[in-house]
DNA sequence: CGGAATAGTTAGCAACGGTAACGAGTTGTG
DNA sequence: CACAACTCGTTACCGTTGCTAACTATTCCG
């Protein structure tokens, strides 16, 4: 039996266990992404939140990526410099800028998804049905913990 | 129905939308950290790796934290600045070095342990019986799929 | 009107991980 | 035995990414 598992058993191994896991898992993910992928994958989940929610300002995008307003000006600035996305100024608000996709963003999303999650696909082909369904439950409940 | 639920129904959303959980939690696990661990989550996961399996080299050290040698090599310095682990040469085989825990590195870790789980244990309170049990079937599928 | 609060940005810094190149030691082979 | 090929660890260097502090512009409120 691997390690984890035995530790996970207890409430107490479980975060320790758990927060190990998705460490090493994101350094994976990291390192295996498409080596022909242009953007990081923190600006693509960027550009992903916008597909999904629609026009959002700098401070909307920190907060959805739990990143500070600094991190996600540069985030953007990135992005526009390569035409992904663009900004214009708030209607009523002069203070906020508003933050949306570009036709060249959309498609880069699309054509990104496919190929950036091969990977971890294929890794998800070699799961057995259960073990698929087990991550399909914890997926939510990750995403749970890191916005709570 | 939050749009992770959504999308991880299907086996395409599952990769795309775990990848997104598990970074965006572990930025958070990142920045919530107890603010007078003195150590970085990965040197401390070095730590963890020797209580657990014992003598290591840093090659194995490496494997194990999937990072390169040259960022073990660095994070093993660190490490015995502090005075956590000691290096020794092999007994055999004068290339390699065998990295040990020491009982100020086995004090620290023990200590943190349960400090450095404060938050995410905190939050695990806060799911439902039923989830922590998805959780804890889910780690070391994680693991798994870092390990693959 | 004038001060507090808010949104975004700029500047500077630290942590971390990677590649390339090198030295020491080991192994295999002519 | 000698020398080439390989392995392990390390050093030097670079890019990315995130942070805090400080600044500007704008809005809100007393």
């Amino acid at each position: 039996m691997p390690t984890v598992a035995r530790a996970a058993r207890t409430d107490a191994g479980l975060a320790s266990e758990l927060r190990l896991s998705v460490m090493r898992l994101r350094r994976r993910l990291a390192g295996e992404r498409h080596p022909d992928n242009e953007l990081s994958m923190n600006a693509m989940a960027v550009l992903g939140a916008l597909h999904r929610n629609g026009d959002l300002t700098p401070g909307e995008l920190a907060t959805h990526e739990r990143v500070r307003p600094p991190s996600m000006t540069r985030t953007v600035a990135c992005l526009e410099d390569g035409g992904y996305v663009a900004r214009r100024p708030h209607d009523t608000d002069r203070r906020q800028v508003v933050v949306s996709l570009t036709a060249h963003g959309r498609a880069t999303l699309l054509a990104d998804r496919r190929r950036r999650d091969e990977w971890l696909a294929l890794r998800l082909g070699d799961l057995t049905p259960d073990e698929r369904a087990v991550l399909r439950a914890a997926a939510p409940i990750l995403e749970k913990l890191s916005t709570s």
